[in-house]
DNA sequence: TTTTATCTTTGTACTCGTTATAAAATTAAT
DNA sequence: ATTAATTTTATAACGAGTACAAAGATAAAA
C-alpha cells in the first residue's frame, strides 16, 4: 500500500537525496500523469502535509529538473507544467480548460533534431493545441 | 522612406482599424523578425512615441492575435513572443541568451496534424532548444 | 460645425507565478 | 554532543500580464 521505498529508490537513481518532501512530490508525479502545475502539486499534497511550503515545491521541481528526473513543459502560457515521462511524446493543450494531454505513438522522425540549422539542438518539444472534446460540449 | 500606408493597408487586410499606435506596432513587427516580447516592442517604439503606453502594446498584440495577424509563441518561459510570419516554420530558443530564431525548410510532414489522437488539433508548434553559437563562445 | 456616441489609448492599481532571502529545522559529520 | 551542512519554511520582492476607469481621439448624427 505504501511505495515510499520505491519512490525513495527512484530518486536515488537520479542522485537526488530523498527527503520526506521530495519523496512526496515525486510520488505524486509518478502517480498523477497529468502534467501538473506547481499549484496543483501543492494543493494535492498540502492536506496530508500541513507544514509543506509552496517554496519547497518550487525548489523540489527545480532540483528534479536539474537532475533530469522531470521535464518542464513550455506549452501553457500561464503556468509551468511538469512531466516525469521522459519518453518521446508530444502534448495537446486545450485552449479552453488548459488541461494538457499526452500524445504517444507519433512517428519517431518527428522528434529528430533537424540537420544544418546552424544550431546545436539539445531538446525537441512538439505541442498541439485546440479544444478538447469535453470542452466542445459546452 | 515611409511605408506607413503599406502597413496601413496590411492592417486592413486583417480587418484591424489602423490607429497610429497599431500601425507603429505592426510596422515594427514587419521590420523586426526577431519574435519580440511586449517589452522589446515597447522599448523600441517608446523613444519616438513618448506617450505610448505599455498597456497599449499589450492591447494591440492581443487584438492582432484575435484577428490572426500574428501568432504567439509559447517557447520562452519568461515572456510571450510574437511572430508575424504565419508560414510553416519552427523555432529555436537559446537557453542562455533567450533569443528565438526561425528554422525554415523543415519537412512539411512535421507540421501535419496527427490523426486518431482523440483531439481536434487546431495548431502545431515545434520548438527546439539548446545553446546558440554566439553563447557557446562564452 | 457642434453635439453626441463609440472606440482607443493611457496610467494606475492589482493579480498571480516565480524567485530571493534569511531564519528555523533537520540531517550528517566530527 | 557539538558543530557543520543541507533542507525547509515564511515572508518579501519582482515582474509579466490584466482590470479598470478616466482622458483622448474618431466617427456619426444633428
Amino acid at each position: 500500500m505504501n511505495n515510499y521505498l520505491q519512490t525513495h529508490r527512484y530518486l536515488l537513481q537520479y542522485s537526488i537525496k530523498p527527503s520526506v518532501q521530495r519523496t512526496a512530490v515525486m510520488d505524486y508525479l509518478l502517480k498523477n500523469r497529468t502534467h501538473p502545475t506547481i499549484d496543483e502539486i501543492y494543493s494535492a499534497l498540502s492536506p496530508s502535509m500541513p507544514t509543506l511550503s509552496k517554496t519547497t515545491v518550487y525548489n523540489t521541481l527545480n532540483l528534479f529538473l536539474e537532475k533530469g528526473a522531470v521535464q518542464q513543459l513550455v506549452i501553457d502560457e500561464k503556468n509551468a507544467r511538469y512531466d516525469i515521462d521522459m519518453s518521446l511524446h508530444a502534448h495537446f493543450i486545450c485552449k479552453q480548460c488548459g488541461k494538457v494531454h499526452d500524445i504517444f505513438n507519433l512517428k519517431p522522425e518527428l522528434f529528430e533534431k533537424p540537420e544544418n540549422t546552424g544550431f546545436s539542438i539539445q531538446n525537441v518539444e512538439i505541442s498541439y493545441s485546440g479544444i478538447c472534446n469535453s470542452c466542445k460540449g459546452n
